[in-house]
DNA sequence: ATGAAAGCGCTAACAT
DNA sequence: ATGTTAGCGCTTTCAT
């Protein structure tokens, strides 16, 4: 019972051939001209005996896994937990289903997991690449296999990618804070040179200069644990007492600043108005719900998983399609009027 | 250059066999007494054509596909997806990749996903399984397929699982705010006959029993979707007025619940004390840090990983290993004392 | 110390 | 309308 059966058990017991066999299950009988007494016996049989297809041979023969690689910054956070969510239901919808990893932005992690993902003919790519990744990247595409990008992008490679406009979010939201009457506003953010960190500061560089107000930038290490992002943010704050408010560059620093806004007791936004790239419960629900610069989560994966669903359907090479979303300003009482 | 390069191609180039190569790449070399010089030689090679192995082909050929199979309620939630990305680092470090899914805790869904699961040949799985899929399971057993519980456990099924302590967590939790002064406390669920929820109404009893306090449980009918949670929420907190305090059951319906509790403009704890199964960044930012039973994610993954290689590697069959950690009661101000 | 060859389960070109 | 067979790339038994 529970020896596994294969397609020649069922050729043989039905007498039949394993091609016809094979073809009846792939739905060709049609095509094939397969009687449908033939058909209507395999079918039954294979209902019977509880056949299940060997899905690693068939990969190995047609070359296709069925598998979509998904490799995200980490798993872990809201934003990008979020994303796989739904990705994997359009995936799981059309037949694939998703091999997935944390790169942690770290790019020698992420050659090795490109290539383990290209052992296992893992079918089309997400990624969000992180920096120095291109030759990897060009090498995939290079091999015609399908590459999504997406959250970030990497100038040097023409492919796929979805992003948001990053510029225009942190440009709104900073503009924002100046129209409520802030002066010194700082913008706090993970260093970074790519694209998706370097549009939002651009952004808030835009809008401060456009008012003639004093940027302030405070660029922290990226760093995972909460407190050794939490340190610096901690003295940043605290030998800043001028700053009237700030911008938090992503959702995971802006949950770090505001336990520091906590701990110094400060109050938003009496004492310091807040507002932060992404938003999520915390934002919602903090002391003073913060203003945020909400992503399409939805509209993302979305364009993410249609565009790639198009690739591997695809007979023909379709043009590079680049994909900019926008992202919405969620005003909260963060940033109430001074 | 692009085209794919086998094993074969490499026994030819060099005059060999693929026996050779295969035991050279196998790392059997020494005990097959190959010379070093051919061993150098094949080295070499592999690593000037940049030799990638085929994975399906080993896959099909050892029934070996050194893939973990995740099944999880819903990875975009905080607790799984922290699960998720820790088991993940320490299945690639063992040689391990993960597939996974969102299981909705729907029956259906989870017996196709153990299905395409088993097509793949996954060498182990790491399930929260939902209610009815006792026979699935007991099936992938009966093949001796390494199967790990989490979360919640099937009484049925004597399988490996990890689990947290959830009666005593309620229970701990419901005594604590009886000892802070309050009197009404209500236990605000999700309906379900899994035991981690009937665990936790378990304890939620216990503790208003021995101080002979009235229970007070709502049960809401799960939904992923937050407005379906909020909007029976809304009426039963309207509806119950001389409730002093509540607990909820999962960190999802104390999401939803803080939610329904500004906008009722109730204050806390003042006019309600809280406190909530799980932890996480909502609950310490939120304007009143709520009180929360944190589960220990690190030593339940931890657990589960150490469990599932333990499985994958071992040569004989070991006893049944059931895990129960101890949950972390994290007070903070939403409880104060009356 | 190295090689030949079978076979994992499937698909598909080529018969008939 | 159905069968024969080669081969996907790999491991491994058995020979030499």
């Amino acid at each position: 019972m529970s020896k596994n059966i294969s397609i020649a058990d069922i050729a043989s017991a039905l007498h039949l051939s394993k091609t016809t066999v094979s073809f009846i299950l792939n739905g060709r009988a049609e095509e094939k001209r397969i009687s449908d007494k033939v058909v209507k016996r395999v079918l039954a049989y294979v209902e019977e005996v509880g056949y299940r297809p060997n899905s690693l041979a068939k990969s190995l023969r047609t070359g296709k896994s069925n598998t979509i690689g998904l490799m995200v910054e980490d798993i872990s956070g809201p934003f990008f937990a979020s994303i796989a969510r739904l990705i994997e239901d359009r995936a799981y919808e059309n037949g694939y289903k998703i091999i997935y990893c944390s790169t942690d932005n770290n790019t020698a992690k992420t050659h090795d997991l490109i290539g383990m993902f290209r052992d296992r003919h893992v079918d089309g790519y997400i990624i969000a690449p992180p920096p120095g990744i291109e030759n990897d990247i060009a090498e995939l595409l290079k091999n015609d296999l399908p590459v999504i990008l997406f959250d970030r992008y990497l100038p040097l490679i023409d492919t796929d990618h979805v992003i948001v406009d990053n510029q225009f979010g942190t440009y709104n939201a900073t503009r924002h804070l100046i129209e409520q009457g802030y002066k010194n506003i700082a913008y706090i953010t993970f260093a970074s040179t790519q694209t998706q960190m370097t549009d939002r500061m651009l952004g808030y560089h835009k809008a401060i200069d456009e008012h003639k107000l004093k940027p302030n930038v405070k660029e922290i290490v990226f760093n995972r644990n909460d407190a050794e992002v939490i340190e610096p943010l901690t003295h940043f704050l605290q030998e800043n007492k001028h700053l009237d408010a700030v911008l938090f560059g992503t959702d995971h620093i802006g949950t770090c600043g505001l336990k520091v806004i906590n701990k110094l007791g400060l109050r938003v936004p009496n004492d310091l108005a807040v507002a932060s790239f992404d938003d999520y419960s915390v934002f919602e629900l903090y002391t003073c719900p913060v203003t945020a610069v909400a992503q399409p989560i939805t509209a993302i994966a979305d364009s993410i998983i249609t565009l790639l669903l198009a690739r591997l359907n695809a007979k023909t090479k379709a043009p590079v399609q680049k994909i900019t979303l926008s992202t919405e300003l969620i005003v909260r009482s963060s940033s109430k009027a001074k």
